[in-house]
DNA sequence: TTTTATCCACTTCAATTGTAGTATATAGCT
DNA sequence: AGCTATATACTACAATTGAAGTGGATAAAA
């Protein structure tokens, strides 16, 4: 499949999905999101684009609707991660870390949690 | 000013001004962005749309405006990495590195500079 | 000063997104 | 079989975005 970013409140749907690891209803998801205030109606919509563009298979049991995705969040993470990264940053992750740093949002504990992190990659890559 | 995640024709329009560190006009940024194909008024709807969005500011010289962002490279990608963060990752800078390392964006050499690179900021946070 | 060449203000237009209403089908109850 | 509740299908609509055309203003040339 083309990835394409999705809108923001499509993606809230399939993050939900993805973390429900299973087939869910509209109306799992409606609870699961309830704080977005959404109407009943306007989760159908996101369904159902999400549907049409390919990012979801539904499946129909009863009157009711189940949805599964067809994408690893994974996959889309990456996708859009890599796209992000392109578009603000030139493609340096180094710039973006120096970004968040900036701005206050890499604590000193996040700086030590991805030291650790980057030493385990250098391990696998190299052991 | 309440920030907004911008559309990608018109943050490439902006990107272009930041760098040039000066005011500049409709043609100039025309000439910097020539790979993009866009017709000549393609750039003046952007760069009117930035500014009603108080991005930029114009000022007329003759018959030509020049534009001047209104905020700086540095707030606006720190905002919007932010948001992208949370948005994707629950606000996990790891959790980013890792999509990135799975999907193979993250090589060896991107691993050790930013290991540099986080070196470098524990230093200054704690001396 | 008239003409010309440009630059931009304003208008347009289709596709997408955020949000939800209306109408139809139907599962399950009686 | 008929009724009812409800889940979905279909429709709506304004705002935004991507893209560019028209036409009026005006600096510069003649």
């Amino acid at each position: 499949m083309q990835l394409k970013r999705l809108p923001d409140t499509e993606l809230e749907v399939l993050q939900a999905l993805w973390q429900a690891g299973e087939p869910q209803s509209r109306a799992w998801i409606e609870a699961r999101l309830a704080h977005k205030g959404w109407a009943t109606n306007t989760f159908n919509t996101y369904l159902t684009r999400l549907t049409e563009k390919g990012y979801l298979s539904c499946e129909r049991r009863g009157k009711t609707n189940y949805y599964t995705p067809q994408i690893s969040r994974e996959a889309y993470l990456d996708f859009e991660s890599r796209s992000m990264l392109c578009r603000l940053f030139g493609g340096s992750a180094k710039s973006f870390m120096a970004s968040l740093a900036r701005g206050g949002s890499l604590k000193q504990k996040d700086v030590e949690e991805l030291q650790r992190y980057l030493d385990t990659l250098r391990e696998e890559d190299a052991p």
